[in-house]
RNA sequence: GGAGCGGUGUCCGAGCGGCCGAAGGAACACGCCUGGAAAGCGUGUAGGCGGGAAACCGUCUCGAGGGUUCGAAUCCCUCCCGCUCCGCCA
C-alpha cells in the first residue's frame, strides 16, 4: 500500500494511477481521504493531551498512596480526601478522551481500508495506455521463428500422441483445466524444475527455499493478492488458510515484520511451488491442451532491495529468466506492460513471451516486477540504513524463472521432428538421465 | 485431539498492580586507557503515530484483541504461536 502522507501530497499522480489501472472503486474517495486525515490528526492530538494529563494524575496518586503508608492518621484521612478527588478528575478525563480515541480509531480504519483499495503507482518508464494493444516490446530474441519441412503440430495433439499428456483423465480426476503429465512428460517436468532451481542457485546467486503451498489470509494481504483477488484464489475454509497462487505470497511474508541489514541486501531467494488459480471468468480461453490450468509449477525468483538499487535489480532479474530461455534456445520477446495491463502492485513489469510455433502464439512465461516500498508497507518489510537513521521500507521484486507447463508447450512444439518425437534441449538432458528425445511413451 | 508450561527490547533474562519503556548480562557503537590489541572503565543503542524548521516534546506499544482499575508487562476473558507429555498418523 502506500504511504498515507504520499498520497496527501501526490493526489493526481495517485488519483491518475488508479484510473489508469482500472482500480477506481467505490471504496476509494480521495476526498473522504484527506477529510478523515484531518479529522484523525486532530482527534489524536487532543486525545494525548488529555491522556498526558491523566498520566500525570496517575503518577500523582501513587505518590499520595506512598505517603499514607508512612503517615500518621490525621495526615491519612486529608491525603484519602485528595487522592480520592483526583480519581474523580481522572474518570472525568477518561469519558471525554473515549470518543476522542474512537474518532480516532474509526479514522484510521477507514483510511486503511481505502488504502487497501488504492494501486501501487507506475514508473514513469512506463508506457502510457490503457490495454495490452499499449505494451511496449522491448526487444525479442531467437532471430526467425523454426521452418518446418512439415505441418507442426499443436501441443496438445503433441502430448496425446507422445502420451505424455492427459486432459481427459485430468478432467474425469479434478475437472475441466485439470491435467495429468505422464511418463517422459512428468520427467521433464521435474527435470526443467531442478534445472532452473540449479541454475539460479549456483549461476544467479539466489538461495533456495520451498515454501508452503497454503497460507493464511494476512499472507494474501501482503503481497496485494487480498482484498482483491479473492474470487480467484482455492480456499480451506475449516483451516482459514488459501491455496497460494504463486510462491511470491509465501516468500514475500518469509521476512515479514523484520529489520534487515543493509549490509545483507539485496535478498535474493528462488522458489519452486505449485500455483493454484481458479481462472474465475476464464472459461473459454485457451481451452485446448495446457496453456490455462488450475495447477501448475513455477520457480520463482525475488528479491528484497533498497531503493537505490531496486530498479538495477529488476533488470537484472530480468537478465536471470531470460538466460533460462536462451539456454533452451527458445525464441522469446520482453514486453513492458503499459500503465493499464500492469498489476495491481507494480510499479513496472516485463512480460517473457515464448514462441509457440505450431499455434504461432507468444505464451507469456514470465513477468518480472518491481513493487517498490508497496508490498513492503503492507508486508512491514524495512531494512536499516547503513549510514544510520530510522529504518525504511524495502523495495520488493519477484519475477517467474520460469512458469510451466507452458515451457513445456513451446518446448514441444519448437523441438518436434518429422517422426512425431520431440527432442529434449541439450542443458536438460544430464537431468533427464542423458536422454536426448521423447518418443511415444509405452 | 487431550493435559501441562510458556511467549518481555538485537539476543539471553528479571519483573507478577503505581517510582517500569522496563533490572542485570551479552552483543554492537563511540570515548578513555594501550606502542597496538585484549581486559578495564565511561557513555549510548526499539518502533508506530501526532506536534515542531530543529533540538525536542506528547502518546501508544512487554504475542494479538478485549475487560477490570484513578493506574496493568503484572489481575480476568478470548484468540494465535511455541515447548513437554499422552493419543493418532505419512
Amino acid at each position: 500500500m502506500l504511504d498515507t502522507k504520499f498520497i496527501l501530497a501526490n493526489l493526481d499522480l495517485v488519483r491518475k494511477a488508479t484510473d489508469d489501472k482500472h482500480a477506481a472503486s467505490p471504496y476509494i474517495d480521495f476526498k473522504r481521504f484527506a477529510e478523515l486525515d484531518e479529522q484523525r490528526r486532530k482527534a489524536q492530538a487532543e486525545n494525548d493531551k488529555l491522556a498526558a494529563e491523566k498520566n500525570k494524575i496517575s503518577k500523582q496518586i501513587g505518590q499520595l498512596i506512598g505517603q499514607m503508608k508512612r503517615a500518621s492518621d490525621a495526615d491519612r484521612l486529608k491525603l484519602q480526601s485528595d487522592s480520592g478527588k483526583l480519581q474523580e478528575e481522572s474518570k472525568a478525563l477518561d469519558e471525554k478522551m473515549q470518543s476522542l480515541a474512537m474518532t480516532f480509531a474509526d479514522c484510521e480504519r477507514w483510511q486503511d481500508e481505502m488504502r487497501a483499495w488504492i494501486p501501487n503507482v507506475p514508473h514513469e518508464s512506463v508506457p502510457e495506455g490503457t490495454d495490452p494493444s499499449a505494451n511496449k516490446v522491448v526487444r525479442e530474441w531467437g532471430g526467425e521463428p523454426r521452418k518446418f519441412e512439415f505441418k507442426p503440430r499443436y501441443h496438445h495433439e503433441l502430448g496425446a500422441d507422445l502420451r505424455i499428456l492427459d486432459c481427459e483423465r485430468g478432467a474425469k480426476v479434478a475437472g475441466s483445466g485439470w491435467y495429468f503429465l505422464r511418463g517422459d512428460g512428468a520427467r521433464l517436468e521435474r527435470a526443467l524444475v531442478s534445472w532452473f532451481l540449479d541454475v539460479h542457485r549456483t549461476r544467479h546467486g539466489y538461495t533456495e527455499l520451498f515454501p508452503p503451498f497454503f497460507v493464511t489470509e494476512k499472507t494474501l494481504y501482503g503481497s496485494g493478492q487480498l482484498p482483491k483477488f479473492l474470487d480467484q484464489m482455492y480456499n480451506a475454509l475449516e483451516d482459514h488458510l488459501f491455496a497460494i497462487p504463486t510462491a511470491e505470497v509465501p516468500v514475500t511474508a518469509y521476512h515479514r515484520d523484520e529489520v534487515l541489514e543493509e549490509k545483507d541486501l539485496p535478498k535474493k531467494f528462488c522458489a519452486y511451488s505449485a500455483c493454484f488459480r481458479r481462472e474465475a471468468g476464464a472459461a473459454g480461453a485457451d481451452t485446448r491442451g495446457i496453456l490455462r490450468v488450475h495447477q501448475f509449477n513455477k520457480v520463482e525468483m525475488l528479491k528484497l532491495a533498497t531503493p537505490q538499487t531496486s530498479w538495477d535489480e529488476h533488470e537484472k532479474m530480468t537478465a536471470d529468466a531470460e538466460h533460462l530461455l536462451q539456454e533452451l534456445g527458445l525464441k522469446y520477446r520482453v514486453i513492458s506492460l503499459c500503465r493499464g495491463d500492469l498489476g495491481f502492485s507494480a510499479a513496472k513489469t516485463y512480460d517473457l513471451e515464448v514462441w509457440a510455433p505450431a499455434a504461432a502464439k507468444w505464451l507469456e512465461v514470465s513477468s518480472v516486477s518491481n513493487f517498490t516500498d508497496y508490498q513492503a508497507r503492507r508486508s512491514n518489510l524495512r531494512y536499516k540504513p547503513a549510514a544510520g537513521g530510522k529504518p525504511q521500507f524495502l523495495h520488493t521484486l519477484n519475477g517467474s524463472g520460469l512458469a510451466l507447463p507452458r515451457i513445456q508447450v513451446a518446448l514441444w512444439e519448437t523441438y518436434q521432428q518429422a517422426d512425431g518425437s520431440v527432442a529434449i534441449p541439450e542443458v536438460i538432458r544430464s537431468y533427464m538421465c542423458g536422454q536426448e528425445r521423447i518418443g511415444v511413451n509405452a
